[in-house]
DNA sequence: ACCTGAACACCGTTCAAGT
DNA sequence: ACCTGAACACCGTTCAAGT
């Protein structure tokens, strides 16, 4: 099996590089170091912080399947079932590993809205940042959305993250309009939608479903473009 | 765990009542009949076709996780190792069903397309036909996209069968095209960012991301009309 | 409270051996 | 060719026991 862990794009004059980065079987083994110090047995500072760090490395370097709780307590130096003093389950591992991307997520978009003028060419910029941090983090990414922490249970987390990650988009809409940049419909929905837009670009590009000669990062600009004239100010008097 | 495995809306009147079947934990253990019936040994007729019948049954009723090699090769009633002449790989059978996948999928999208007309209603109907698939086969359509097939690889089958699908939409746009209902862009293209809005819809709302007083119907519809305006005819001389 | 080490029931995959 | 049954190395999770 191969795994996809990375996608970077490099624009270098007009040529663009795509450097894909993947593993096939397993990821190499944790060395036979004894990190497990017999002389400080006890406390480890945040362990759950450094479970959740080490969790989101394994991940993001090898993939979803290389982030085994057997793994991630041997690397950080800790018996198993230490681990399950912090988290109640593996699925609540992934969850606040979840929740840590959405939270770098926010930051990116965030970045990318307000750097580049809160306006038409900010919110341009915040599609492209989006589809960007999918591309760049990519099994990343699919621990967030692949259904990993299904519906609201241990998602109080990875909720209100993924929230506050909305919450930049909603109120690049609003600002929009207050400008008379964007139609003045429900600013929730509109933001929705969206969303929709560069999560679908993003996870069909991931999945390797954007043939032809469409690279994902014309297709953004498309994107972009279409999206505008779907959620711009109305040129003629039309509406509902 | 839950797993959220089916969802199914229906409209009575105008009560939308949302349905959602899901498992807690294991899925129920097979039944301690001896299928492996002594009498007659070999040949199956068609193997490989139970084996993918039975690894969609398992994954649509109780969810990715329950698709196990030894689960399904149980059920049809075969031996462990008998199931690796016909599959490489857990991969490759997952890969089957996801092919399977796109093959009904495609059957919905074109029937929705056909029997409504092939113009802006038969469009409307596409859309709606392609959500309502992600979210009547929850997990079956998270096979389908959730990476599990990454890249090019063993991906031959699925790559056909979702290129297939996509020719639907591709198709319905050219019609439209030819009609004079959506501008004169480039086809695939179109039909790229169509897919990326209904696909980043539908998953949003598998994921339980789409807070707030809407559902995913009216979010449909209300993408649906955004889809229009950022995929029409442009209404002044506008280009670009 | 936090951690340990051993155990349990599962998994994907392999392989000599049968017909 | 197709299938079997036993084995292998791995999982997530639990639990009596230590400090």
């Amino acid at each position: 099996m191969w795994n996809v862990n990375n996608v970077n794009i490099s624009l270098v004059g007009n040529v663009s590089v795509v450097n894909i980065v993947c593993y096939h079987g397993a990821m190499p083994r944790t060395p036979k170091t004894p990190r497990r110090t017999p002389a400080r047995p006890y406390h480890h500072g945040d362990l759950r912080h450094a479970l959740l760090q080490e969790g989101a490395r394994l991940v993001a370097r090898y993939g979803v399947d290389a982030l085994t709780l057997r793994a991630v307590s041997d690397r950080v130096g800790v018996s198993r079932s230490a681990l399950y003093r912090h988290f109640a389950d593996k699925q609540a591992l992934l969850a606040g590993v979840a929740a840590e991307g959405f939270r770098t997520l926010r930051a990116a978009l965030a970045t990318a809205w307000e750097t580049q003028g809160r306006g038409a060419a900010g919110f341009d910029a915040l599609g492209e940042a989006y589809v960007r941090f999918a591309l760049t983090h990519a099994t990343y990414y699919r621990v967030m959305f692949g259904g990993v922490v299904a519906q609201g249970e241990i998602a109080g987390d990875v909720d209100g993250e993924s929230t506050n990650a909305f919450q930049v988009l909603v109120e690049a809409i609003v600002d929009q309009q207050r400008a008379g940049l964007v139609r003045p419909d429900d600013p929730h929905a509109l933001a929705l939608f969206a969303w929709a837009v560069v999560h679908g670009v993003a996870m069909l590009a991931l999945d390797g479903l954007i043939p032809g000669p469409l690279d994902p990062e014309t297709l953004t600009a498309f994107a972009s473009a279409r999206l505008r004239t779907g959620i711009g100010v109305p040129r003629v008097p039309a509406s509902a």
